[in-house]
DNA sequence: ATTTGAATACGAAACAATTCGTATAAGCAA
DNA sequence: TTGCTTATACGAATTGTTTCGTATTCAAAT
């Protein structure tokens, strides 16, 4: 096992780690039951991916009881922005601004969302 | 062949459509002429991943003459705005505003294109 | 007509991601 | 202790994507 510098998790990955992003430490049957009202794999499949996500270094374990205890590894922050900046590039040709764009343009975010946003651009060209 | 509703084009697919949308029509040679720039897999290659989006129905093509002329299929405007959909609920949880700061946050957006982000905001608050 | 160069067709290997069946171990209750 | 329930381990099947080798076809030049 190495220590993970991946970002580029995959789908399956993506999903356990919000999981675990949100909720802390887990067990496999704690996200299984998440995972499942959203989809429709078996309890053998999560178990895998999150020992395979331990391969990788994604997450740690703490092994002390029978049950194990999943934790992420990596950051949510650094994951995201690595996701957004991969998106600016390979679809909007490296325009932040064309992104931006998009999501707003028919995502129709809200009225105090589009509000918070301009306040965040404010800031930003100080 | 089935009509496609594919918005979820793969990497490379995605990659090809790029060049698509920006040329208009264009031979395999063209296509891969592009891509090599960037990546080094062999002409074949090329040629196969634009024979199994002619399958797919991601592309149309000219078969007129011997050489192949291919166009896409697919919208460009509607498959950004999928992805970045995807994105905002699999990464955002449904925020479209979070992933627009975090966007801006860090890919260091140009001051013209924060005032022409907050230009387009105005429009859109009307 | 023959050769040559550039194109497509096709199958299959290589790789990666997901899924699950089955074996085995651990803890708990009777 | 014996059996039941709930874990993990592990291998392998399945599915999807990318890659390329080789065969074949076509057209233009000789």
């Amino acid at each position: 096992m190495t220590i993970s510098t991946n970002l580029k998790p995959t789908e399956s990955e993506l999903e356990i780690l919000q999981i675990l992003w949100e909720k802390g430490n887990c067990t496999v049957r704690d996200v299984h039951e998440i995972l499942e009202k959203s989809k429709d794999s078996g309890y053998t499949t999560t178990l895998k991916l999150m020992q395979i996500m331990h391969e990788k270094g994604l997450v740690a374990r703490d092994t002390s009881s029978k049950t194990h205890i999943y934790t992420s590894l990596v950051n949510q922050q650094k994951t995201e922005q690595h996701l957004v900046n991969k998106m600016i590039d390979n679809v909007f040709n490296g325009s932040a601004a064309r992104l931006v764009m998009q999501a707003l343009g028919n995502h129709t975010a809200s009225k105090d969302e589009i509000d918070s946003i301009k306040k965040y651009l404010d800031e930003l060209s100080k």
